[in-house]
DNA sequence: CGCCATCGCATTGCGCACAATTTAATCGGA
DNA sequence: TCCGATTAAATTGTGCGCAATGCGATGGCG
């Protein structure tokens, strides 16, 4: 058997899902050589770019656009902190929450920082009008995947609840 | 200070990486539970992908599409192998070189995987052009991206050779 | 035949990504 | 006022992603 042509649609899905995973390691490569004489990774200076944006956020705020859980950015986030590009305290009104702000050195970065995104428009090759499209169509199915995520699943589908996870023995909080 | 619009080309550039890294992880969350199930992860199951396009493929063959490189394809290989899905074997014409091809239940899987990337398709909610004309354009965008990533840095910039890593003190090669 | 450059994979160490769990703070109602 | 539910981070364990290192296999050279 083996079907030659399974239908368009999802042939399209799985070509499409590839395709952007790929892209991700690509701009990566790209950054990395960039990003590593100033002793950031690529997830660190998105984060960056999110706070010239506007300043001062908590980590949940930090890691809703990027889809990531305070599981990875707290490391990561210790990680910048360490090396000086931010500073982090808890909100005085909400002892819970952890705000994120930029440090000296990471409002400075800010003014030398245009060479980066440079090289990826270089590299691409393409009209700032093909760019601007395809950021667009981007974001457009990563919005609608987190909408539909958030109402289950669309399709005949259902989610394991439990996979073998760790217990969790010790905690150690914020010394005050 | 602080320039309100830094250049409409530099934040494309941004922006687009941003995007990019999103819908990786918006793409991988929409997937995430539908492979749970069957024991596969997001990259194994794009490993799949490749060998039902072609079997019998080497590491760095399987490697080179998705932009990753042996340290990262061998362990994960080898839990597919472990889980059944491939098997690894040595060229006999090349010893140096390492053979991947779908065991029964990779093949299999094929069967009943078109479930998986219609999940993509509905939670999109985009048409099929749409979706067509999206992965041409990032094909185009990786494509161009790895090209000029041979030919080295387009932009005013330079590598570090070094990062300080560490040693790696035993070996183990395979036993005959 | 032996030397050496090159190629291809495995291994190691570090950082990112996520699910599950725990602790702490806040808020609502009895 | 006290109790339970909700919310926000942090922590832990597993797996992905990459740079650097090591070694066997191959091939060109004398």
């Amino acid at each position: 058997m083996a079907d030659s042509t399974p239908s368009p649609a999802l042939q399209l899905g799985n070509q499409l899902c590839f395709a952007v995973y790929a892209a991700t390691h690509a701009f990566t490569r790209v950054y990395k050589p960039l990003l590593e004489p100033l002793g950031l990774t690529y997830p660190q200076y998105l984060v960056l770019l999110l706070l010239w944006e506007r300043d001062d956020r908590s980590v949940k705020e930090l890691g809703e656009p990027l889809f990531l859980d305070s599981g990875t950015l707290t490391p990561l986030l210790k990680r910048m902190e360490a090396s000086g590009y931010v500073t982090r305290r808890r909100d005085p009104t909400d002892e819970r929450t952890v705000r994120v702000s930029l440090a000296a050195k990471g409002r400075a970065l800010r003014e030398k920082a245009p060479a980066i995104p440079e090289a990826l428009f270089c590299a691409s090759g393409l009209s700032v009008e093909q760019l601007a499209s395809l950021r667009r169509a981007i974001t457009e199915v990563s919005g609608r995947l987190r909408e539909s995520a958030k109402e289950g699943p669309a399709s005949p589908v259902r989610q394991k609840p439990s996979r073998g996870r760790a217990p969790a023995p010790a905690r150690m909080r914020r010394p005050r």
